[in-house]
DNA sequence: CTGAAAGCGCTAACAG
DNA sequence: CTGTTAGCGCTTTCAG
């Protein structure tokens, strides 16, 4: 007999397992990767994790869930607590602003791997994950204009935040390329949450010459609006027409099925956790690279054709 | 000067912070939990966690979050892997047959303290937070009855499961209480997954007579009931009335507004962190507790009022 | 009351 | 090739 079959029997027997923490004082190594994100809650979020989670699932590396509710304060205490637990991080920042950045930068000159997914911070050079906002949002503008919607307005994302920044400009600069006028009234300050672009929405609707259609920056926001518009009895799309950034949960299911820019979430995580594993591995140099995901457009039914007689439609306009 | 202040302001400037790993190898404490549940994409799982990390965010705890996709297979894979490297397990248990539970028994009489959420293991005793099934399907079944149904269906979930058992079972024993028969061609077996409610749905839909109602189990099942019925284009609840066993991401949005039973998911994760870090602190004995939440109907527009007629349309039943 | 030392479980380096 | 040892960063204990 074998010693070494003979210590593979006693491990067996007394069902011995080395001491992760042990190993992770020694080694200097966690076997854990912190993924932060705004909120678990939100779908999009949660398929970005599974993603995550589909690829980790192989592998040694554990997941540690972190919610930052898009607070760059809470952002900066987790990231704090956590970057000595864990082996790299996944992270959706809360912000591009420099400040903020400054600690991540911090932790990755120290050594730790950080993939970023869906936003950047301008300037500084991390792995990320992106999505083609600009197009998104040029196809959500083309789509409505083709539809013969002029009256268009907006509620953004927030205008610190990649996404937010980007699908404003490039829906704004189409309309304007187009010749059609985005007035300030009809832009709204959202924060990629459902309450204030619920808001938004009773303002727009209670405005002189409310729109015809609605570009909403992301999904929460998109499901404030459809909420608001559905307490205020208007309806989509023979009202207004909403076109959203991402799909809901059931967005096919809806009173107005809705018409959105997607994008796989789940290859969004997936391939955030393959560079942050490649970094991991990595006896090479770093090189950070950026992947920028296609989007689509899919329509359903929440955005119709205008006639242009509504366009001018006076008894329409005077009924608000 | 005092030496504490020196101290203190060295602390500051170099960012000292104590290696968690290191305590943790001292201390025999990993400052870590593990969330097993089937599915983070699942909206109620999503919350579930949700209401976890409300709890954990102020303590030492990270959260550890695993996916089992309802394999059992996969759950005890996940929980032989992680329960050496946390202090506590919060899970949603695949399945309740015994051989599985012999393993979570073993780990928890080793001293990791476990907590269940959703589903228990009859005849273990563990800490678990679970929801009035029972009633939820009775307020189900006295809903649909009071709208004058008596051709009702019901898209079951997984019956090795303690939601899947005891929702079916409440449901048909009050139908039979109330003299409606509940044949086998109207109980369909679903995993709680949408895709076999999909098929089941269509199946029901196909019958030579089929139900005025169908009740489904959970969330993702009603997912694909709705999505079934939208394919065949019957309308709810002008064909059929759809009742759910908790609510859908924006089911208010719904074409048909979902009329559900409903619980709080989050205040059901917070509960069960509540308890695992009642026993982490645990110097007393271990007492395990059965926490039963409430569950309330919401009644939206899914579900509507048959006339005595409707039962015995010969037109419409020749129609389908 | 302050300061040194042992040891948590592991692995890498090194001696035999 | 096998066996011993040092030390990862911390806390607790014990000596001074």
């Amino acid at each position: 007999m074998r010693s070494g079959d003979s210590i593979r029997t006693a491990i067996e027997e007394l069902g011995y397992h080395p001491s992760s923490v042990a190993q992770g004082l020694r080694l200097g190594v966690h076997y854990a990767i912190a993924v932060v994100v705004p909120d678990i809650t939100n779908p999009f979020f949660a398929e970005v994790v599974r993603g995550v989670e589909s690829i980790c699932r192989k592998g040694p590396y554990q997941i540690i869930l972190l919610n930052t509710d898009e607070s760059s304060r809470d952002e900066n205490e987790i990231l704090r607590d956590i970057v000595q637990r864990v082996d790299g991080i996944i992270l959706t920042p809360t912000t591009e602003r420099q400040s903020s950045a400054e600690q991540l930068q911090r932790y990755y000159d120290a050594g730790t791997p950080i993939v970023l997914v869906d936003r950047v911070i301008p300037g500084k050079d991390f792995d990320c994950v992106l999505v083609d906002n600009k197009r998104g949002a040029i196809l959500a503008a083309d789509h409505l204009v083709s539809l013969g919607h002029r009256r268009i307005a907006t509620i953004r994302g927030s205008m610190t935040t990649t996404p937010g920044r980007e699908r404003f400009e490039a829906f704004s600069e189409r309309l304007s390329d187009v010749g059609i006028d985005l007035p300030p009234e009809y832009c709204r300050d959202g924060d990629f949450r459902e309450s204030k672009a619920y808001q938004a929405t009773l303002e727009l609707m209670a405005l002189a010459t409310p729109p015809t259609a609605i570009f909403s920056a992301n999904n929460l926001m998109t499901a404030g609006a459809l909420k608001a518009l559905s307490a205020l009895r208007i309806r989509v799309p023979e009202t207004v027409s909403i076109i959203g950034f991402d799909d809901l949960h059931l967005g096919e299911l809806l009173a107005a099925p809705l018409t959105c820019v997607t994008r796989d979430a789940v290859r969004q995580g997936a391939l955030a956790a393959r560079m942050l594993l490649a970094q991991l591995d990595g006896n090479v140099e770093r090189n950070p690279r950026t992947i920028v995901l296609d989007v689509s457009l899919l329509k359903r039914a929440s955005c119709r054709k205008v006639r242009p007689s509504d366009e001018h439609d006076e008894a329409f306009e005077r009924s608000m």
